[in-house]
DNA sequence: GTGAGGATGCACT
DNA sequence: GTGCATCCTCACG
């Protein structure tokens, strides 16, 4: 087992940034989860931001309910939760306060203990599967990711602008055209690890 | 290889 | 009651 380094820790200013900048630059982070004893690690490979009221697509755009307040809370918190009866996705809350925001986790990269039995070769990527595989649910909702034992994010791998690829976010086709249009999904160039959906893939 | 549809729980009009 | 920031299976040919 790797004893993980706190000052590798990303700290809450970090993701007090543009939203925008924070997916991008969440990209080659490590993202640690501790279940019992065993460490689950990988790199994030995939990301889509979520920004602010006026975007059609965020959770937060019809104004804060139960599920959204945590959006309107302070940045570096998680924002977890249920879709389709069984699948959870992983958010980072970011930016200031009163101002919803949030990064999706979409895809990673395995670096250390992730479970290829359940016969998936790519078991980490899509957002879904990967909170499967870290077995994120709704109880780490809300939890500061730079400040617990069972779920954080470190320094990695620094990606060069020009190994960033950008294209629309998926599965959002209840927004209106031009929030669906906006190119806020964000991945490693030639990463095998990204998610698949061929139709949104484009470069 | 491609596309349609089902699974399934919970927040919210 | 409705519909969802998904994924897997099963037809098709």
């Amino acid at each position: 087992m790797i004893l993980s380094d706190k000052s590798q820790i990303l700290e809450p200013a970090f993701y007090e940034r543009d939203t925008i900048l924070v997916a991008k630059a969440l990209l080659g982070k490590k993202i640690i989860r501790k279940i019992k004893n065993n460490i689950v690690t990988g790199m994030i490979v995939e990301t889509e931001a979520y920004v602010g009221e006026t975007d059609s697509a965020c959770h937060a755009f019809k104004g804060k309910t139960k599920r959204t307040e945590i959006m309107f809370g302070e940045a570096g918190r998680t924002y977890i939760y249920l879709i389709y009866g069984m699948y959870h996705m992983l958010n980072i809350v970011t930016e200031r306060k009163n101002f919803p925001a949030a990064v999706l986790i979409r895809a990673l990269e395995p670096i250390e203990g992730i479970d290829f039995v359940n016969k998936s070769k790519h078991p980490t990527n899509g957002p879904g599967k990967l909170c499967r595989a870290l077995q994120i649910d709704k109880t780490l909702n809300e939890i500061k990711i730079y400040e617990n034992n069972l779920l954080w994010i470190e320094k990695y791998r620094e990606i060069e602008e020009y190994n960033i690829c950008e294209g629309k976010r998926i599965g959002i086709s209840y927004a209106s055209i031009e929030d669906q249009d906006r190119k806020w999904r964000f991945w490693i160039k030639n990463n095998p690890h990204v998610s698949t959906y061929k139709k949104n893939n484009l470069k």
